[in-house]
DNA sequence: CCACCGTCTTGACAAGCATCAAGCAAGAAT
DNA sequence: ATTCTTGCTTGATGCTTGTCAAGACGGTGG
């Protein structure tokens, strides 16, 4: 349990190896993460120059912040390997989980506007990050168009991604935001090669709930209505996913009504 | 009431001139939503080169759509006159507005990921629209920075600002949800010359309703509980704001807790 | 002028979720 | 092992908001 280099500790299908250590610098053209987090149908040439994008990498221990609201913005960061959380606090403290990222997806955007961060990425558990300085991404978008459209694509994506958030906070049941939540989760999950049906949760029921707009003891309960119903088996953060129809058709209440 | 050519028919303190007609093209160096749409600090060449950017303009009638989810993505839109709403309907019928657009907004960002639009983008009132080819925008950007920094920042800004509408939907109560709706509507309009205090609502209640998460029973006993209390005066869809403050503290209960 | 329509308001009631509170489980520290 | 801490579960209760229903308002067209 919580072991630091593997995002998932059950039945990795294909586990993520992890990182060797003694080479600090892993070229994104042999990363095992490139099919996610950078552009496809790149030559040869332009592969060698997006490597030199990534900078340095990244430890972030679990618990601890890889960019906090307020900072400067310089990065926009690539997980490889870890599992983060990002929020926003408002004024009066207000807290609210905008979102969980995994590895090969990207974090930081939110500073590009204001040349500052306006949100806490927090590590779940023991991370690795690459570090993409921007400005050298602009440059490189400037001669690369393969990489400012990625770049456009990963923005876009997000707003879209984003947008699914807010029909969900905004219209949906608590059951239907957890089924809506661990559907995602683990179909994330499997497109990095982990199983469809189980996972392990890093959020406290707490976080859980903040993304979802939910109280921890709704979260909790909602969980065990679905062990009663036998949907989901649940061990602390450990899930099972009997039942994955059952899931699909209290987010989408029979598309044939 | 319902003019076409004005965003908001009370107290246009510099009202937003007209388009004259004769000319189909207006340069977006001359035009006067500049500041709001486009890059600063372009040279002139540079500028000549944006305004050929704007390959037309497009009138769409109150009602009709702009795009529509499944639409190919090509343009970029952005607002010269007009309102509009955008929204995302799931498979299962349900509908939830994800935003209000006004002048000097830019829309379309969502259809950049996929190639297709994911969203409706429907016309509050009359309204007329800058396209912006994306493929031009892209090669343009590959040669003048500012354009592309610019482009960028709009895209961490509806990041930004969908995160806050995420704090909005998980975290806040109907009456702060509508406080914050018509303080973040009325600033948009006062950066347009139009009054602090005073604004013409172009949606429904259902719609206010849809994109706060709210039923529109909700919103109407929002809106009378806040002119019992002094807070607003409402008359149709004409709002006063008498008490900006009340409605601040209403967002933010007490900064000094 | 009247009837009709979409929109909005208001009331009565019910459902869903939050709140408060108690206790349990598991891991960490002593 | 024991204690402490953090996270989780479950119950009782009440508030907030949704639902259903009736009616009002204002604009439109016959």
């Amino acid at each position: 349990m919580h072991t630091a280099s593997h995002s998932q500790d059950t039945h990795p299908v294909t586990p993520i190896v992890p990182i060797t250590g003694h080479s600090i610098r892993v070229a994104c053209s042999n990363c095992n993460l490139r099919e996610l987090c950078m552009p496809l149908g790149l030559s040869q040439d332009e592969l060698d120059r997006v490597d030199d994008l990534v900078a340095s990498r990244r430890r972030i221990k679990r618990g601890s912040s890889l960019f906090r609201n307020g900072d400067p913005f310089v990065n926009l960061y690539a997980i490889r390997t870890g599992f983060f959380k990002t929020c926003i606090t408002s004024e009066d403290g207000r807290d609210q989980v905008t979102g969980f990222q995994m590895a090969g997806e990207v974090m930081g955007l939110d500073g590009i506007v204001n040349d500052r961060h306006t949100c806490d990425a927090i590590a779940l558990e023991d991370a690795d990050v690459c570090l993409l300085p921007f400005e050298r991404i602009e440059e490189l978008s400037t001669e690369i168009m393969g990489l400012q459209r990625h770049v456009h694509k990963i923005m876009s994506r997000e707003i879209v991604r984003e947008h699914g958030v807010m029909l969900l906070l905004g219209s949906m049941r608590a059951e239907e935001r957890l089924a809506a939540f661990l559907l995602n989760l683990v179909q994330r999950l499997h497109a990095r090669g982990f199983s469809q049906s189980e996972l392990v949760l890093r959020m406290t029921r707490e976080e859980i709930g903040s993304y979802l707009g939910l109280k921890l003891e709704t979260v909790s309960r909602t969980f065990s209505k679905f062990v009663e119903e036998g949907i989901v088996e649940v061990k602390q953060r450990h899930v099972r996913i009997v039942n994955a129809d059952a899931l699909k058709q209290l987010v989408n209440p029979q598309v044939c009504n």
